[in-house]
DNA sequence: TTGAAAGCGATACCAT
DNA sequence: ATGGTATCGCTTTCAA
């Protein structure tokens, strides 16, 4: 591979020189800043990362630990991840926990060990993982968790599912979680709950809250009880609910309206198309990298944990409710 | 950070000693090995791995191109490279194409300056990029691309899908594919349409073939023409099938049946759950990082390029074809 | 504006 | 068995 040295002594300069000219800091007359590059060019010149991260101490690698790799969410928030990393210069090397806490810890230690500035962890549901001192951590979590650096207003998300559904008249709801181990799926929940409550004092309203931990739901039970309005706490469980829902011949969204989160492939493509709340992944990519890069260079001031803004998207799974479905 | 040459002061010996004493080479005496590997337990030494890969020329890391990081099969095969990798001794840097070829070309570079000793490259359906001379390149594609490393055998996989349907009695088919640039999806689709054509001979068969590039297929008239045996090249487009039919009445499996690929997560979750084929991913990746190591050790005899049988799984979304439905 | 030289931390060769 | 030291490629300080 070609080197600075080598730069250097093609054009009978010294490697400081080259060093100076490539980095562009002007302390090199511009005539031999032109020589330098265009040599550089010519023999395809890449720095060499390991040579800088040994002098520089920066390696310019950020680690990204998920809880299990088939997480749902995972390819878009690889993606923002990704993407944003890269425009702050910093590439994203995976780890996987492997859906236990040993595998988390272990994730941990060893993008430390392949020397990252810094980690984005996205912690197992129910653990609090400890944190290395030696390089910045960012969680992405909920605003529930004492360590949450960024993450989704997962209540907001709750609360604009339910409204949703409150305002196209709905009065009896049906909740569904899957895992009661996971704060993300609590705050979802909680965020429903709250702003059926809250209209409860003008409405005649009625939730339910089921976890499929504890088995699925009976549908035509629901049906019976007049249930037209179910939020799940994700997409995955919007299709159960209504495919298992068009065997018993429960027509969504004829009968009953369905609202999930996360916005996952699937969800433009099944029929009905399958209304969402889904999360900023751009903007919790680049909030959780800019206090990354604001910890690696040692800012006194942190970015403050913040809870971005979940968004509604509307699709064909939801309907009014008719007259004669309500109580 | 605490480094070798502290160890060394700190038990008054040298730098050397404590380097041959931590790679456990057997130049030194088992005492000092045990008062070294003591010593940096103890101040929670971690090898520098930038000082390493300056001096050994490897940083230990491959790199991961993928054509779009929502593409489908994405976090399975992600997941199996790390996992893989990992059993190496490599880490994997994420880098996406964004859909494009200038993507696919700038992950490339860009991998290649942060250092890596390999990349695994999935190509862009349709795209032959130029490869780099630096460092090795797998390239995970169908057995029909020249410049295949490993792959899923896509064709013997269509084979199987056909020949299930078969075998439960169905005659009539439809196949669907999404891209015709995909080679992959051609080779599934060929498959497909060898396994129909052989039976041909002994019995009376049919099958057409449509891309939904071209619209989603009409399937009313699918039914009346006496389909009842639909392929598809995934498990996404079968979804949209089963629940598109759903909404015409059309039950599945009672109406037809329906295979598609790539057992994607909610494949088990809807309802009814889908039969797919399912490539062996850890086979996969496993065999591509075999492939870098050997062409990162410079050995001579680098692995042939090989296609991975898949396999079916069948779930409630295929059934016999009743007699009245057939021809 | 340019150059010489000192490191960053680990490895490996050559002495002892 | 152990130690001294050159080296990997780059950055940075200090001199010229």
């Amino acid at each position: 591979m070609t080197n600075q040295k080598q730069i250097a002594r093609d054009l009978g300069v010294s490697v400081a020189t080259v060093s100076n000219a490539l980095a562009g800091k002007g302390r090199v007359s511009a005539d031999v800043v032109e020589l330098v590059t265009a040599r550089a060019q010519q023999l395809g010149y890449v720095p060499s990362p390991a040579a800088r991260a040994l002098k520089t101490g920066r390696s310019g690698i950020l680690g990204l630990v998920m809880p299990d790799i088939t997480m749902q969410a995972f390819p878009e928030f690889a993606q923002g991840m990704e993407a944003e990393a890269d425009k702050s210069g910093f590439g994203v090397l995976i780890a996987n926990a492997r859906g236990h806490e040993e595998g988390q810890t272990k994730a941990i230690q060893q993008l430390i060990q392949r020397g990252v500035d810094g980690i984005v962890l996205i912690p197992l549901r129910g653990t609090t993982p400890d944190l290395p001192f030696s390089v910045p951590v960012a969680i992405v979590s909920t605003q529930n968790d004492q360590r949450n650096t960024v993450s989704a207003n997962h209540c907001q998300g709750g609360e604009l599912a339910a409204k949703a559904l409150l305002d196209l008249g709905h009065r009896n709801f049906l909740l569904l979680g899957e895992d009661t181990r996971s704060q993300v799926q609590a705050d979802r929940i909680s965020g429903m709950i709250d702003m059926i409550k809250r209209s409860s004092e003008t409405l005649a309203v009625s939730y339910d809250v089921r976890w499929i931990t504890d088995g699925f739901p009976d549908l035509l039970e629901m049906q019976r009880n007049g249930v037209t309005g179910v939020l799940t706490v994700s997409d995955l469980l919007s299709l159960r609910v209504v495919t298992e829902a068009a065997m018993l011949d429960i027509k969504c969204p004829k009968d009953f309206s369905v609202i999930g989160f996360d916005d996952l492939p699937f969800a433009k493509v099944v029929r009905p198309t399958l209304s969402t709340i889904t999360p900023d992944v751009t903007e919790i990519s680049s909030r959780a990298i800019a206090y990354l890069s604001a910890a690696i260079r040692q800012d006194e001031h942190l970015p403050k944990p913040v809870a971005v803004e979940m968004a509604l998207c509307l699709r064909e799974s939801v309907a009014s409710a008719k007259p004669a479905a309500r109580h």
